[in-house]
RNA sequence: GCAGGUGUGGUUCAAUGGUAGAAUAUAACCUUGCCAAGGUUGAGACGCGAGUCCGAUUCUCGUCACUUGCUCCA
C-alpha cells in the first residue's frame, strides 16, 4: 500500500472539498485554513463522537460552553501570561534561535533558575557569563524579542490600555473558573468532570504541516475533579478510556504510541502526563495529552480571586480543592490524524487502484449514497428515496456518469455504504447496498434501509 | 522571525522574451444493467505588485503563500 505524503493530503482535501487554504483568493493567510462542506461534516462528527464517549455515556461527565473572552485576571493567574511569553534572541553569526533563560539554564546545568530574570539581567548575565552559542561558539546576539503566545484585542472601542484582553490560548479555564457554578447547579459530587469544545488561539511561533499546527485552533478538554491522592488512578482510568475512544474509531494500532514524560519533561504543575502520539506522514507528533495537573490551577484561581475553590465533601464534610485530570486534544488534529490513518491507495483484481478514505462509517461526511442504476429509469424513485433517508442521516445523490465512477466518487470521500436503485427496486422494493470496507453487497427492503444504515455507522 | 527550495486550468505535468499544450477531473447531451467503458459539445490557468523591454508567464526586484530545518507546542 502506498503512503500518503503530506502535500498529496492537502490536494486530496482541497480537491473533495475537505479542506481549502483560508482567504485563498488574497493569496492566503499564514495558517489559516477553512473547513468546506464535507471537512466540517467530518470535524463536526469527530465533535459528536467525543462528545458522545466523554458526557453521554459518562458517568461522571458534565459539558459546557465558556466565553472565548475572559477577565485578563484569569491568564494572571493560570500562568499564561508569565509562561506564554518567551524571551527570544538569535545568534547574528549562524542564524540560530535561543530562549535566553533556556541558555543560562543549560549554561549553568540548572542551578540558576533564569526564569525570574528580567530581560536586561538576562543579557547582562549572558554577556558577564560569556555564554557563546552553543552551535558556532559566537557571542553575537540580537536583543531579546518577546514572543507572547496569546493574541491581544481590546475591548471597548479605544484603543485603551487598561482594557486590552485576550483571547483564550486554552479552553480549560473557561471550565475551572466554573466550577463551583457547576457542581452546585448539577448537584454534583467529586469525582466529576466538565467537558468542553471550543476555538482556542496561539500565536504560535512556528505553525505549520497543514493543520498540525495551527494558530486558531479548537479544542476538546475534560477536567475532571478528583480527591487529592486518588489522581493517579484516575489518571491511569481516562488514560485507557481516551486510548479505547481512539481505537474504537479505527487508529492503528501500529501507528500509535504512548509516552510518559520524565521528570525534566513534565510541566510545572503537573505530577504526571502521557502522551499519545500519532505515526503522519512528517513523524511523530503528539495527539492527546493526558496531565494531571495536581490542585494548581483551582489554587492559583482562590488566590488570584480571593474567592474560595474548595469542594465540601457533604459525606464527610471535608473541605478540600480537589485534584485535576486532564485528558486533552486538538480538534483540528484529530481531523488530521483521521484523515491520515484512513486513506487508502488499494489495488484491485484488474490492476487498477482505488482511493479510498476507510473513515469509521460514524465519523463519515455522508453515511451513504444513493444511485440511480440507470438515471432515466430508475432517477425519480432514487430521488424520492434520497429525500427520505436525508431526514435521518447526511446522504449523498449521484446520477452522473457510470456506476462504476459512482461508487469511487464516494470510496475517495469515504462514504461507507452505496445505495443503487434498479429494476428491483422498483418490482420488489428491495436495493443493493454495497459495503465500502468489504465490497460485499446486501439486498435490503426499502423500509428496513434506515434501520440497517444505523446498525452499520453504530460508535 | 532567520536560512534554503517551490509557485502554469480543480489536480498532475509541458513549452515559450511575441497565439500557453496535454492528461485527468469537471458540466451538458447520447450511450450504458453493478466497480473510473465509449462518443459529441462546453467551460477552465501563468500567486500578487513594481521594474527593464516595442513586447514579460519567461529576466530583475519586492511581496504573499506553501515547504524543509532552527526555536515552541495541543
Amino acid at each position: 500500500m502506498k503512503e500518503l505524503s503530506m502535500e498529496q493530503l492537502v490536494n486530496l482535501c482541497k480537491q473533495y472539498g475537505f479542506i481549502f487554504q483560508g482567504s485563498e483568493i488574497y493569496g492566503g493567510l499564514a495558517n489559516t485554513w477553512d473547513y468546506g462542506p464535507l471537512g466540517m461534516e467530518l470535524k463536526n462528527n469527530v465533535k459528536k463522537a467525543w462528545l458522545k464517549k466523554f458526557v453521554q455515556e459518562s458517568q461522571y461527565n458534565v459539558g459546557m460552553d465558556s466565553a472565548i473572552l475572559m477577565n485578563p485576571k484569569t491568564w494572571e493567574a493560570s500562568g499564561h501570561i508569565k509562561t506564554f511569553n518567551d524571551p527570544l534572541v538569535d545568534c547574528r553569526h549562524c542564524k540560530t534561535r535561543y530562549r535566553a533563560d533556556k541558555l543560562i539554564e543549560d549554561f549553568t546545568k540548572g542551578e540558576v533558575d533564569a526564569g525570574g530574570l528580567s530581560d536586561i539581567q538576562l543579557m547582562d548575565y549572558i554577556k558577564e557569563h560569556n555564554i557563546v552559542c552553543p552551535k558556532c561558539g559566537k557571542l553575537d546576539y540580537t536583543d531579546i524579542r518577546k514572543f507572547n503566545l496569546m493574541f491581544k484585542t481590546f475591548q471597548g472601542v479605544t484603543e485603551d490600555n487598561t482594557n486590552t484582553i485576550f483571547l483564550r490560548p486554552e479552553t480549560a479555564q473557561g471550565i475551572f473558573v466554573n466550577f463551583l457554578n457547576v457542581q452546585r447547579s448539577m448537584r454534583l459530587k467529586v469525582p466529576f468532570g466538565i467537558a468542553q469544545v471550543g476555538k482556542s488561539f496561539r500565536n504560535e511561533i512556528t505553525p505549520g504541516n497543514f493543520i498540525f499546527r495551527i494558530r486558531e485552533f479548537e479544542q476538546m478538554e475534560l477536567e475532571f475533579f478528583c480527591k487529592p491522592g486518588t489522581e493517579i488512578e484516575w489518571f491511569n482510568y481516562w488514560k485507557d478510556y481516551c486510548h479505547k475512544w481512539l481505537l474504537d474509531l479505527g487508529i492503528k494500532e501500529d501507528k500509535l504510541r504512548l509516552r510518559d514524560h520524565d521528570a525534566a519533561e513534565l510541566s510545572f504543575y503537573s505530577n504526571a502526563t502521557t502522551d499519545f502520539e500519532y505515526k503522519f506522514p512528517f513523524g511523530w507528533g503528539e495527539l492527546w495529552g493526558v496531565a494531571s495537573r495536581t490542585n494548581y490551577d483551582l489554587t492559583q484561581h482562590q488566590q488570584f480571586s480571593n474567592q474560595s475553590m474548595a469542594y465540601l465533601d457533604p459525606i464527610t464534610n471535608e473541605k478540600y480543592i480537589p485534584y485535576v485530570v486532564e485528558p486533552s486534544l486538538g480538534c483540528d488534529r484529530m481531523v488530521l490524524t483521521f484523515l491520515c490513518n484512513s486513506y487508502c491507495c488499494e489495488t484491485l483484481e484488474n490492476g487498477e487502484e482505488r482511493e479510498v478514505l476507510k473513515l469509521h462509517p460514524y465519523l463519515a461526511p455522508y453515511k451513504a449514497a444513493v444511485l440511480p442504476l440507470v438515471k432515466k429509469n430508475h432517477g425519480s424513485l432514487a430521488t424520492e428515496i434520497y429525500h427520505n433517508l436525508s431526514k435521518y442521516f447526511m446522504v449523498n445523490y449521484d446520477e452522473a456518469g457510470n456506476i462504476g465512477k459512482r461508487y469511487r466518487r464516494n470510496d475517495v470521500i469515504g462514504t461507507p455504504l452505496c445505495i443503487t436503485i434498479d429494476d428491483e427496486t422498483i418490482t420488489n422494493k428491495t436495493v443493493t447496498v454495497r459495503n465500502r470496507d468489504t465490497m460485499e453487497q446486501d439486498v435490503v427492503k426499502i423500509d428496513n434501509l434506515v434501520d440497517y444504515i444505523n446498525k452499520k455507522i453504530e460508535f
